[in-house]
DNA sequence: CTGGCTGGTTATAATTGTGTTATCAGCAGC
DNA sequence: GCTGCTGATAACACAATTATAACCAGCCAG
């Protein structure tokens, strides 16, 4: 089966490079020249891979595979520049799953292409829905959009966020402290009266009736559940 | 906690720096000169990573890895001097984890062994989901979710707690003591009078006959019983 | 048949968890 | 400076959950 491989490097000649050097019967390769264009792209044409170069302008590398990751599981291989070798470890924490240094070897580069993808393809594949749509309410969390009675809602980033992480496991009781972990980070495990209220807002702004939530359902002494069906 | 290291690799100077490179209060560095030493000593001390050095006499890297692989999956990373570059492919098949060039970047070593090992520690992923199901009950512990005749019922966090242990031991008589512990933690031993409460309230929410029950059975003297077939 | 034991049932009061509202501080844009 | 938006915090209301106590029912041994 061929491989569907994203190229995003904002220099001409690197993304060349790169393209020569994956040439190749399994792969077929796509580019994109800045990151605002590769999350389109990559919406549009689900690559089995990204290529992702930290130093561009407008969205970097590292902001970019954030905004991925937040939707899909691809596997994203960052490219550096050598020197910046001491802050590839910050990669980890927004789930790229490997790095590599230009100048690079292209037997390496193959190498740790084939790896990166044959341990995508092992991964226990819970594929996270992108995406959820009834009559009432649409939630598409690659253009971050929702949708109440066909009328855009805006919400704010901390409301969108809890929302994409219920959204994200549906019909499954999230702790509290675990929402609070995906949607602030680490170490803010006690503000579950925060969390109380933005939920508060949320259900205002999505629920049919905030008073008797259809979606953002509590499990009580746990924390909530995103129900899709009735 | 502190994890353990095990570098493995023929030549005294090689080992050297790379303990250097690893020196952390995270890890715990253990050293073999070779792959038969290698594999009894990862017998003995249970290493949660393996660097492995692929030129060795006798016994070299690749077979070593084969050899470990074939007991359990330990994670490994391959070390590999540049010019072997073109034959690393061949260890994705052992099922090598990564890769590090000689000679490596301090950063990028401390990097990748971090990486590997949090990627290990995700990988434990077989949670089977334990559920009971039959015409009148379904008990789904995953979901927390619990169905009689098809409609969900609202269980407390005490009533769950109870039931996913009977759930989770079906046909086996459970001491009182030891549900109490199960639910409530130790220490709380002599709260049976509690504990027949709970179960009243249990039974009222799942038995189709709570006079006489068909599920949660008591057994006299003992404690109770998750009763699986008529 | 009777007393004692084990377990079931009911009632009630205390505690806890969650929803809601109001208020204030920080901050960006104007 | 002002204005409007966002998020944190505190205060309170309310309902669900829980522990405790009191009482009841069945069983078994003598």
């Amino acid at each position: 089966m061929k491989r569907r491989i994203l190229i995003v490097d904002d220099e001409d000649d690197a993304r060349k490079l790169l393209r020569m050097a994956l040439r190749s019967d399994d792969f077929e390769i796509i580019e994109a020249a800045d990151g605002l264009s590769a999350l389109r792209l990559a919406y549009e044409m689900r690559p089995d891979l990204i290529l992702l170069d930290i130093a561009m302008p407008l969205m970097d590398g590292w902001l970019t595979c954030q905004r991925i990751r937040e939707v899909w599981d691809t596997p994203v291989i960052m490219v550096t520049a050598s020197s910046e070798l001491a802050s590839r470890v910050r990669g980890l924490g927004l789930g790229a799953d490997d790095f590599i240094a230009k100048p690079f070897d292209i037997d390496e580069l193959q190498m740790r292409v084939r790896a990166v993808m044959k341990r995508a393809e092992e991964r226990p594949y819970l594929e996270r829905p992108a995406r959820y749509a009834d009559d009432h309410l649409v939630v598409d969390l690659a253009t971050r959009e929702v949708l109440v009675e066909g009328k855009p809602v805006a919400l704010t980033p901390i409301e969108f966020g809890i929302l994409r992480y219920l959204v994200q496991h549906p019909n499954q009781p999230i702790p509290s402290k675990e929402l609070l972990e995906a949607v602030w980070g680490e170490s803010y495990e006690d503000a579950e009266a925060t969390l109380r209220v933005h939920l508060h807002h949320l259900r205002r702004k999505i629920e049919p009736d905030p008073r008797r939530p259809r979606y953002v359902r509590t499990e009580r002494g746990i924390g909530y559940r995103f129900q899709t069906e009735e």
